[in-house]
RNA sequence: CGCGGGGUGGAGCAGUUUGGUAGCUCGUCGGGCUCAUAACCCGAAGGCCGUAGGUUCAAAUCCUACUCCCGCAACCA
């Protein structure tokens, strides 16, 4: 007897940089889904990987000295093992370097060739050789490229595009008639959105060698490589043996993709349009996410943010993280990351519901039962009441879950819990104790064990550990492949009798918020590498060269054009006053500033920033409480050296 | 007019696709229990669902306008 598959993806990682917490997210959804299905009784498999092609890669990688191909191997292992830091796998993995993959990418575009999409046209733009990109009309400012400010070259290029435009009418209709091709709705309206503007032409999926060698060869033409997009959508096909191996016929029909909203368009366009221009069935349905906030550490002045998410998983634990990150965010929508946000989900769900309700359990039963599952009892009103709610608790979960309604079927869930801690006080298993009322006490206990089993057992998309250790607590233990839970949802009373329990239980310790926890943790972040941690040790001569200046603003003044920037001229005893720019605007109100001395250094280079002229930098000291101007204590002539 | 998200009891959120008694967690107050991780259980207070119009028998939900907040992007020597 086969089993039905469900394959999901995650995006292929563009690996220039280390992973965050957008990385992490993406792929414990894909894990965790994976997770369920295949407990859902289907043969599922989860793929991710790098994508390592591309202009900003090879920018990189020029910036850093290396060559392109160095650079990815040095990163795309970094990604490997954040999979097994967040409990994701066992997986498919795949790298767009694969000889494989750059083999099967050229095959298809030969196929797409072939059938006449695509064509060989002219591209014109407003192309800067310093950035070596184009700009459009509106990200010139006054003409001027940004980043160098000067005119850019109008070139006309010739390209490989392919025919999307003449799929958007065909795609547009196929979006319509598949309310679920793109989810959640607010993603779906987008995408009609652009179809429907009229706006959606060919996509040029060709770079000319001489700008940029690092992609795959076209087949057609070995003068160009293909468009880093074209590629690595094909990453969710290559690894599957497309178009003849067993896996591809297995797998490929009713795939389904998780994104993040950055990303909608090549995946909600691009795709299903090479899809079926190539002949190709589509993926059932595109999953979009919204992005992590990290509260409470917005950007400093110069430097990157304060801690890193990641960290959380090494303070409370793999299962912790992934729990909250499942639960705390609405599938779609932005949600935002806190420490405090995490500890408060541990406390009230992991601790006080869950972790407690094992815990008086197992402890009632190691007491009146010495630690010994009891015999299934006739079930009486409470219990087949329990039971029903519980039933009804894990057909909303497994549906809530199978439409990516991770929060909302968690939720379903702890209702449950909720209920079972309530069973426990409406039934008084003490009482029923003290009363010798054995038979009672055993169908309530047996009650209780049962149905906490299958909650486990739901738990294990989520928090695969805890759920084993669970388990193992009640003497129990998994069997993914052969564990469904829809069956489970309404079989009760199968508990077998006389399974030596765990006499007590203490997964989930409360987090108390006291004094003494406080400065533990603090030490973890500096641990960490953040901002504050120390600079390396300088010799004299190097402070030496530092020419620190008192100077008087003379005036500031907003910048007309950027939110975060205020002008200076300050006087620093010099002929001319100095122009600064200081990003600084959000703390400061321009009059205040006027006449106030500030410490300004003075021999930093020249640079221009948003079209103005800085000479120097104004000194800064910022903490929680906000940012002030750093001054001499009393007023000094402006120019004077600080040593 | 750069792109996008959001304004729901003190806090954080669900509910909006498919109009019909406004729900959850945390917090606060009062009570109960003693199996348990000072946890659990019961009860209470607290909301004109950002504003103004419109559609409707009926609007948090649909339509229009306005307003405020946030993220991304661009500047942060």
């Amino acid at each position: 007897m086969s089993k039905s598959t469900f394959y999901v993806t995650t995006p292929i990682f563009y690996p220039n940089a280390k992973p965050h917490l957008g990385h992490s997210f993406t792929s414990i959804v894909a894990d965790s889904i994976t997770r369920f299905q295949r407990l859902m009784g289907m043969d599922s498999m989860m793929l991710t990987g790098t994508d390592e092609h591309g202009d900003k890669l090879a920018q990189t990688a020029a910036k850093e000295g290396v060559t392109p191909q160095e650079l990815v191997d040095a990163n795309s292992p970094k990604f490997r093992q954040l999979m097994d830091k967040l409990s994701v796998g066992p997986h498919r993995f795949v790298r767009s370097t694969d000889p494989h993959h750059t083999a099967k990418v050229r095959d298809f575009l030969q196929l797409v060739y072939d059938k006449g999409d695509i064509y060989f046209g002219e591209y014109g733009g407003h192309y800067c050789t310093g950035c070596e990109r184009f700009y459009t009309e509106k990200e010139l400012e006054n003409g001027l490229c940004p980043q160098h400010l000067k005119a850019p070259e109008y070139i006309s290029e010739k390209n490989y595009f392919f025919r999307m435009s003449k799929y958007a009418d065909w795609l547009r209709q196929h979006i319509l008639d598949n309310p679920d091709f793109i989810q959640p709705e607010q993603y779906r309206k987008e995408v009609l959105a652009i179809l429907d503007s009229g706006e959606l032409e060919d996509l040029c999926i060709s770079r000319p060698k001489t700008r940029l060698t690092w992609g795959i060869d076209l087949p057609f033409d070995k003068d160009y490589v293909c468009y880093v997009w074209f590629d690595a959508l094909l990453c969710y096909l290559t690894p599957l043996n497309w178009p003849d191996g067993e896996e591809y016929k297995k797998y490929w029909p009713g795939h389904q993709h998780i994104i993040g909203k950055d990303i909608l368009k090549p995946h909600g366009i691009f795709w299903p349009t090479m899809l079926k221009s190539a002949g190709l069935e589509l993926y059932r349905r595109v999953n979009v996410h919204g992005y992590w906030l990290v509260r409470d550490t917005k950007m400093s002045k110069s430097l990157g943010n304060v801690v890193d998410p990641l960290d959380m998983i090494d303070t409370y634990g793999v299962d912790v993280f992934r729990y909250f990150l499942m639960r705390d965010m609405t599938f779609g929508q932005d949600a935002s990351f806190s420490e405090e946000g995490l500890v408060g989900r541990f406390n009230s769900d992991l601790a006080n519901d869950l972790g407690n309700l094992f815990s008086r359990v197992l402890s009632m039963a190691a007491r009146y039962f010495d630690g010994q599952s009891p015999a299934v009892g006739a079930p009486g009103e409470a219990e087949k009441q329990i039971q029903a709610l519980a039933a009804n608790s894990f057909r909303n979960f497994q549906s809530l879950f199978d439409k990516f309604r991770f929060s909302n079927g968690l939720e379903a869930l702890w209702e449950l819990v909720r209920a079972l801690n309530k069973y426990v006080d409406a039934s008084a298993p003490w009482a029923l104790h003290r009363e010798g009322k054995t038979r009672e006490l055993g169908t309530v206990i047996h009650t209780l064990l049962d149905i906490m089993r299958k909650v486990a057992l739901h738990l294990w998309p989520v928090m695969p550990g805890t759920a084993e250790k669970l388990l193992a607590q009640l003497g129990q233990t998994i069997d993914p492949d052969n564990t469904n839970l829809a069956d489970e949802a309404d079989t009760f009373g199968l508990f077998p009798a006389g399974v030596r329990l765990a006499s007590s239980s203490n997964l989930f310790p409360r987090i108390e918020e006291n004094k003494e926890a406080q400065p533990a943790r603090n030490a973890k972040k500096e641990k960490a590498g953040t901002p504050d941690k120390k600079a390396d040790p300088i010799e004299f001569a190097d402070f030496e060269k530092i020419d620190l200046r008192v100077g008087t603003i003379l005036s500031a003044e907003k910048h007309p054009d950027a939110d975060k920037i205020l002008c200076f001229k300050v006087d620093l005893g010099e002929e001319t006053p100095r122009s600064i720019v200081s990003g600084i605007a959000q703390y400061f109100a321009p009059a205040d500033l006027q006449g106030k001395q500030v410490i300004v250094v003075a021999n930093l280079p020249c640079r221009r920033i948003r079209n103005v002229e800085s000479q120097g930098m104004l000194l800064t000291a910022e903490d929680e409480t906000g940012l002030t101007l750093v001054a001499p204590d009393g007023h000094k002539a402006p120019g004077t050296r600080i040593y």
